[in-house]
DNA sequence: CCAGACGTTGTT
DNA sequence: GTCTGG
DNA sequence: CCAGACGTTGTT
DNA sequence: GTCTGG
């Protein structure tokens, strides 16, 4: 699944890749190495015409929540239309969470090893989310985001049997059109990102504690001596 | 009909 | 063990 | 996802 | 709000 993630690169590119602007973005955009449940995340969202970017509480909670409490951080892509917590989300307000790496463990406690993952190119990609709006009884609106799974792809499957999706650029105009509703029109993009464009490499346990958020989270663990 | 849940992951 | 917070 | 708390009363 | 279970 997909529990932590990146987003280190500049504002610059971010703002290139997704069509932002640059100003409005460097507002409140800083690189981070590790990003975590509960926190507020930049995810962008299209109304048809324009890419807006929104940041976002990580962790769903739906429109009739009581208490505002934080729900699922992921949502299974094969059952998502079939859930009626995600059912208005995934037909109406899904968006692209911009990343260029993410974490899975390896391993049972307490020797669970960390790995980031990421593409060959090193560049930025957009996870595919949906998102919803909860009223508090007084106060602003709090709008929360979830991530979407998917089965792992043969990099991914020896760590952890399930992975985010991971859209490819040609998709997500596709996947931001609030036209498309429909779930055989976007069951295609479920798809497991290709493993040969992928790349994988061991961090350090320090990833672990979330108020670790330093280049140290994506540095890879030296490699084992191999002759 | 009403009541109560509504999610995923991983671990034991 | 389970829940909350980051 | 992992880390850390998990409680009340009364006092400062 | 919507779905499932009784």
């Amino acid at each position: 699944m997909c529990g932590r993630y990146t987003l280190t690169a500049p504002a610059e590119d971010l703002a290139q890749r997704f069509l932002l602007d640059l100003s409005e973005l460097q507002t409140l955009y800083q690189p981070r190495y590790n990003i975590a449940p509960s926190q507020s995340v930049l995810a962008v969202t299209g109304d048809g015409v324009h890419l807006v970017p929104r940041w976002l509480r990580w962790g769903l909670t739906p429109a009739w929540s009581r208490d505002g409490a934080a729900g699922p951080i992921n949502a299974r892509s094969e059952t998502v239309f079939d859930r009626s917590m995600f059912r208005q989300a995934i037909r109406q307000r899904r968006c692209l969470v911009p990343a260029d790496g993410f974490y899975e463990w390896a391993g049972s406690p307490p020797h669970r090893s960390p790995r980031h993952f990421s593409l060959q190119s090193g560049q930025l990609f957009g996870l595919a989310g949906i998102w919803e709006r909860w009223q508090s009884p007084s106060g602003d609106p709090l709008i929360s985001v979830c991530l979407l799974t998917t089965t792992p792809n043969p990099l991914v499957a020896p760590i952890h049997d399930r992975m985010p999706v991971i859209l490819r650029p040609e998709q997500e105009s596709i996947w931001l059109d609030p036209a498309v509703t429909e779930h055989a029109d976007l069951a295609s993009l479920f798809a497991p990102y290709p493993a040969d464009q992928m790349r994988m490499h061991e961090v350090s346990p320090a990833v672990n504690d979330p108020r670790l958020d330093t280049p140290e989270c994506i540095r890879p663990l030296a490699a084992p001596a191999s002759d």
